[in-house]
DNA sequence: ATAACTCGCTACCAAATGAGTAGCAAGGGG
DNA sequence: CCCCTTGCTACTCATTTGGTAGCGAGTTAT
């Protein structure tokens, strides 16, 4: 098993210098990354229930991405199942705005094709 | 050409809801999609500049991370190449925080390591 | 004890996406 | 006209993803 895993200084996917932010938007830019986050920000989960909230994501990318993120320190295994770390709520912390913003970015590109 | 851009309000890949949050995710979680915006927020840049500054990006993924940040809003051509839209630059302007927080968070993981 | 169920996860394969190189059409300069 | 840069497409091959099936462990119910 193949598993290239974003680390900061070091090369990466998309990434010869390492620089942090590039290891992290790397980290990020995988499909379901953002999500299972987002979902966690809500607190703990099982697997299951993780794949559930994540509308039904395969487990095969969700159990991929759930590794990723453990190894970068952003989420753990606890009691109740999957949850993010110190430094995995910190991050989610700065992702709530994006809650708001999305749903004024879908009504500005809906009023956008209705008026263009 | 086939090409999927999530639109927030209908289906989208990962999202069968198609709420504006995970229409988002989906448009970020594609590879350098996070990079460009970055990129893009030091101020306009021709593509080959751009695609210097995203580490020499293939063409091909540029073009089409291009494609779909100007399809969703988020990018247009201007004079100078190709630039953030007002939309865009509030986006950016959300992920700043994330510059400074990689590099603790890459610190961290360093320490972990050296500790552990 | 065992049958039935849930849970976390892996194996497997098909489909989509990505990287990388080559190179073309358009525009500008000399 | 020739040469250079720019924006971008074509092509090929590697990697990632999606989707289904199902296993081994633990739990409950009989």
């Amino acid at each position: 098993m193949m598993m290239k895993i974003p680390t900061p200084g070091k090369p990466v996917r998309g990434s010869k210098t390492g620089r942090p932010i590039m290891a992290l938007f790397d980290l990020l830019g995988r499909n379901w990354a953002l999500g299972v986050i987002w979902q966690l920000a809500d607190g703990p989960a099982t697997f299951r229930r993780l794949q559930e909230k994540c509308e039904l994501v395969s487990p095969t990318v969700l159990n991929r991405r759930l590794k990723e993120l453990a190894v970068s320190g952003l989420v753990e295994k606890g009691a109740e199942g999957y949850q993010l770390t110190a430094t995995g709520a910190e991050l989610a912390e700065m992702l709530k705005p994006l809650g708001a913003w999305s749903g004024q970015w879908a009504a500005d590109l809906a009023g956008d094709k209705a008026e263009g």
